[in-house]
DNA sequence: AGCAAGAATTGGAACGATCAAAGTCCGCCG
DNA sequence: CGGCGGACTTTGATCGTTCCAATTCTTGCT
């Protein structure tokens, strides 16, 4: 294992110098025709790649974005902001970024991360996920001076308008409202909600578009309640379903939509149109219709407020677009 | 946001010279106890942390270790890496060590990702995933002198006995062994077995535990096949389950044992005792018991792997442990 | 007191890149 | 022929840390 050859190599065998290299690399357009072939071809034959250490404590940049790793809590959901992570690496690596997964248990804890993160320069800047009201992590970074973007909305505050910092997130209400269309279209005009006890910003979004659309089409249905588990959401519907109370479910989430689902088979009535909000691997191996977030877009819109529609480094005041707001998309099964 | 302070800041409020700083840090041994104490009190007024960049630099060491991240394929298995992921980076930050994660579409651009990361220095050392017959990186990396243990076993050598590069993997044979006795135990002794086509090596690693367990109990069940996806599973064993073929089935995967359970439930046999592997979120909501992979233990190994069991650098030469082998849980619903 | 050996501490150099500013080359005009 | 300007290239300094070798301080012994 030879040591790695280093910019004074290069300029050696190109016959140039040290700068020269680096103009090549990081300043292309300066560098005359000729003279930027020959160094190309130095660098190529010498399979000379920058030292990424040298290269962050020079330009004070390390090129790097940090994301926290919720730690695995079972259950069906977990694995939208899985797929968000990989998402966001396959595009981060295409801007020429890194991304670095950090272990935290608990905010405090992630709050010592990012401060360790951020003092020993280690990322340029974060994306922080699951934002709940009062969240102390925004406020933390805006005065830290971190560069950040939330996969979720600041709950509270005018989101849309006047954001406290920008953000990225999923139109829970654009989804269920797809959904509640759908099932009105394919059942009868009762179709239920499941939801979770109010007071998440989340559920109270994707509730709005169910109500809305029952608004729209001048009918009703009931809505209920439970917890995100699949047995409590089962044994919340259990009765109601066997009393014929509804004609289709739309819920919060695909733990609540399997619930519902096995809650109905055991009520006689499989063929019940049920919807979830995820997308995830257990409802698609069901067979249950589900609300997809499309983590792609979510990944793309966090990187473009982060470094701009087509930049390669930080933008120091994340661009003019302050946030950015995927539509789901239905998918019928 | 103020400069953050360096080495020389601490080392003036304290009193001493750099080096003095350095060593407290690095080598709290060979420094006086006062003196120690007035830098430390020094380093915690200053908030000083060391610039990791500067420190990559000087060292030649990231205590970064990076790890692939696959395109979400979607399906119910996805999720076993995932976990596997979240662990490590949970043990990798309590050892003082980085998870620098990258993507990668094909094995090709894998290795073209491993070669930058290893030239720029951004890793010192990588973790692979889902090693197979004749998989080229192992080779690479050991050409490359680039430490790295794999999650999977080098199929085909002598893995246990003599491999050719430190592994760490569940045992699958002893998993299917535990869910077949338990599938005999509760059921009759005819426990079907449904895996995937001959030839993986994990597949066929986990056929052995079942037949094995069937011979010892002097029985005997119908083998079936099927790719790993629920709908092929279903379709696969509807007819076998009609014609009450088997008493219990024990499954190479949790996909596979949803498929049975969904063709159970059409033939009139819901309370099939059906095991897969894995235990996904899908098998948990379902109630069908299945064998956990135990990713914790996966990590912990593969950091005893590559660091020693207490260190806190990545040993030169992994150490004397040259493969760890975890025995997974059945968790019976 | 004098001296040697070990412990504790220090200043200079280096890691490999980029920044900033100072050259060099060249053609062209007066 | 000298000088000017623009395009291109080079030199020296720097980022913050740790390594290395040299220096100073302690301690114990004669």
């Amino acid at each position: 294992m030879a040591k790695s050859p280093t910019v004074d190599d290069v300029a050696r065998v190109a016959g140039v110098s040290r700068q020269t290299v680096s103009n090549v690399l990081n300043t292309p357009s300066i560098v005359k025709d000729s003279t930027r072939q020959r160094v190309e071809s130095a660098i190529a034959d010498l399979g000379y790649r920058p030292h990424a250490a040298a290269r962050m404590l020079r330009t004070r940049r390390s090129s790097t974005i940090g994301i926290h790793l919720d730690p695995y809590a079972g259950g069906v959901s977990g694995v939208v902001l899985d797929r968000f992570v990989h998402a966001l690496t396959e595009h981060a690596g295409d801007r020429g970024m890194r991304m670095l997964v950090y272990a935290a248990r608990t905010p405090e804890e992630e709050l010592a991360r990012l401060a360790e993160l951020a003092d020993r320069a280690e990322v340029d800047a974060v994306v922080i996920t699951g934002t709940f009201y009062g969240d102390p992590r925004t406020g933390w970074l805006h005065r830290r001076g971190l560069p950040f973007v939330s996969f979720g909305r600041p709950w509270g505050d005018d989101d849309v308008g006047q954001p406290s910092h920008p953000w990225v997130d999923v139109d829970g209400a654009a989804g269920t409202r797809a959904a509640t269309e759908h099932a009105l279209s394919i059942a009868g005009p009762r179709v239920a909600f499941l939801g979770w006890p109010s007071g998440s910003g989340t559920g109270d979004d994707r509730e709005r578009g169910w109500s809305e659309a029952m608004a729209a089409a001048r009918t009703s249905g009931p809505r209920w309640t439970a917890v995100d588990d699949v047995a409590v959401a089962r044994d919340a519907v259990t009765e109601a379903l066997g009393g014929r109370q509804a004609d289709a479910v739309v819920c919060a989430s695909d733990s609540l939509a399997i619930g519902v689902h096995l809650a109905a088979v055991d009520a006689g009535i499989p063929r019940l149109p049920v919807v979830g909000f995820d997308n995830t691997p257990a409802v698609e191996a069901l067979g249950i219709s589900s609300v997809e977030q499309l983590p792609e877009r979510v990944a793309a819109g966090t990187l473009e407020l982060l470094m701009g529609p087509t930049g390669n480094v930080v933008a120091p005041h994340p661009s003019g677009l302050a946030h950015v707001l995927v539509t789901p998309r239905l998918v019928v099964r």
